[in-house]
Order: C-alpha cells, then sequence, then structure tokens
DNA sequence: ACGGAAGTTCGAAATTACCGAACTATTGGA
DNA sequence: TCCAATAGTTCGGTAATTTCGAACTTCCGT
C-alpha cells in the first residue's frame, strides 16, 4: 500500500482540527499520544475494548486527515504521532491549551489506561 | 415558550465545546458574538446570505447546548452571548487560544461583516 | 508455506445535518 | 384592535456522515 496522506502544515485547518478533537475517542486517543514520547501503534493508542477496530480505523484517518497525527507505517503496524511542530506553528498554544483543558477536567489518563504499559 | 435550556458550567463538556467550535459557521459565530460587548441577536450574529435560517437556528442551538453560548429572549429577538467567565473557569486559556489561532489563521473578521455595523 | 497480528476496506444500517415550508411570538403602526 | 413585518423555531424529508461486522491485505515469525 502507498504512503498514508497528510494534509501539508499550510492546509491543516482550525474547524478541521476541533472537529477533530470534538469527539471522546479521538480526544483520548490524542491524549495517549501526546503522552508518548515515541509514538504508539493503533492498538496501543486506542486501547478501547469497546469500539470496534474498523471504527477506530475511521477515527485515525480522521485525525490524520485534520493534520493532527502523523501515520508511519512500520511492519504490520502504524506508528502515530501528534503533528505537535505543525500545529504549534499554526496554531500556537493551542494543542496544549486543549490537552491542559482535557487534564484540569476529566484528570489525568488512568493507570490501567496508560499507554506505556506502566501497571 | 418558556426560557432556552443552558447546560451548567460543570456539564460543560470538552469535546461538545471543541465539536460545536469546529465548524465553519459555528466559529464565525462565536467569534463575533466574542468581539460584541453587549451581544447579539441571531441575524446580526450570523449575518450569512448563504445559510438560511432553519439552520443557523440549529447552529445556535448547539452553540447553546454546547455552553458555549447564552441566549436570552428579548421581545422578538434572542440575544447571544458567548459564555466567557463559565468556560474561562472550566477551561482556562482555552476560549482564547482558540479565538487567537482564527484570528492567526484566517485573520480578522473583515469589515464587512463585523456584526457593530462599523463600516 | 502457514498462522497470527495489525489494520484497512466494503457495504449496509443507524445517526446526524441540512434546508424549504409552515408556524409562533412580538412589536409597531393604521 | 387588527394587520403586517420581523425574528426565530419547528417539522418533515432528504442528503451526508458515522458506525460496525465481515472479509480482506500485509507483514512477520516459525
Amino acid at each position: 500500500m502507498a504512503e498514508f496522506f497528510h494534509p501539508s502544515r499550510d492546509d491543516i485547518t482550525l474547524t478541521g482540527v476541533l472537529g477533530a478533537l470534538g469527539d471522546q475517542t479521538r480526544l483520548a486517543i490524542v491524549r495517549r499520544l501526546a503522552l508518548a514520547e515515541q509514538g504508539l501503534n493503533c492498538s496501543r493508542a486506542a486501547a478501547f475494548p469497546d469500539v470496534p477496530k474498523s471504527t477506530l480505523s475511521n477515527h485515525f484517518r480522521m485525525l490524520r486527515e485534520a493534520g493532527v497525527v502523523r501515520m508511519v507505517k512500520r511492519g504490520v503496524e502504524n506508528i502515530n504521532t501528534v503533528r505537535r511542530e505543525d500545529l504549534d506553528a499554526r496554531f500556537p498554544g493551542l494543542l496544549d491549551s486543549i490537552l491542559a483543558a482535557a487534564t484540569a477536567a476529566e484528570g489525568p489518563i488512568p493507570l490501567a489506561e496508560r499507554a506505556d504499559g506502566a501497571a
């Protein structure tokens, strides 16, 4: 399969980003990715037992096409990272304020859901 | 008609707010409302000739139910204001960073679209 | 080559958004 | 008081989007 499509930095739109993050599942994914240093595959970034994987695949595609997440194939898995530099360059402070708001309103990501595998 | 439903401050959700603002029309409405000192009726806040009024009515309802906008009946019109205090209390800095990102990425609201009637 | 792991794609069903038409409520004027 | 205009809402059908199970593809280890 060919590489994934990613919008260039200047093609990232504010409403696109807000819409992508305006969903519980996708926001949770991005929160986990933001915690991870080196990127996470889809299964680790989105370990929600109740959400079918086809739905999760769609969520990752939405995040990618909105310019929030970069996806790179590595073997059998896709490594996802938050496009922090691009987002910070285009919308300074936005991502941090959203992540801070998520933490303030909903608390830190529970340990059981931590992507780094820490117990 | 009864009063409009508004979520209490603590019932405002982050994904609700982001979803409400993740739309060109609704973000433009909120940008205008944020500029206005004393609130605007729907027609002034959303002077988009190409958007039907039933659609605009739905947009205002979404903004209201997400907790972004407060609506008060005054005579034949509804006065809309951004719920700035509630939003700032619940998600400090979020609204400002979104408005700043909108201005940075799309520029200031054009004079012809200014809600204060200034030429 | 086989089997498992990780995701994607497809298609149908469910949900949601859009918009024209009709309706309600309020105000100002004849 | 009655009429018309203004400002929005509601309703109903259609269009667009989202969801999700099943089948498929790709890659890696054995």
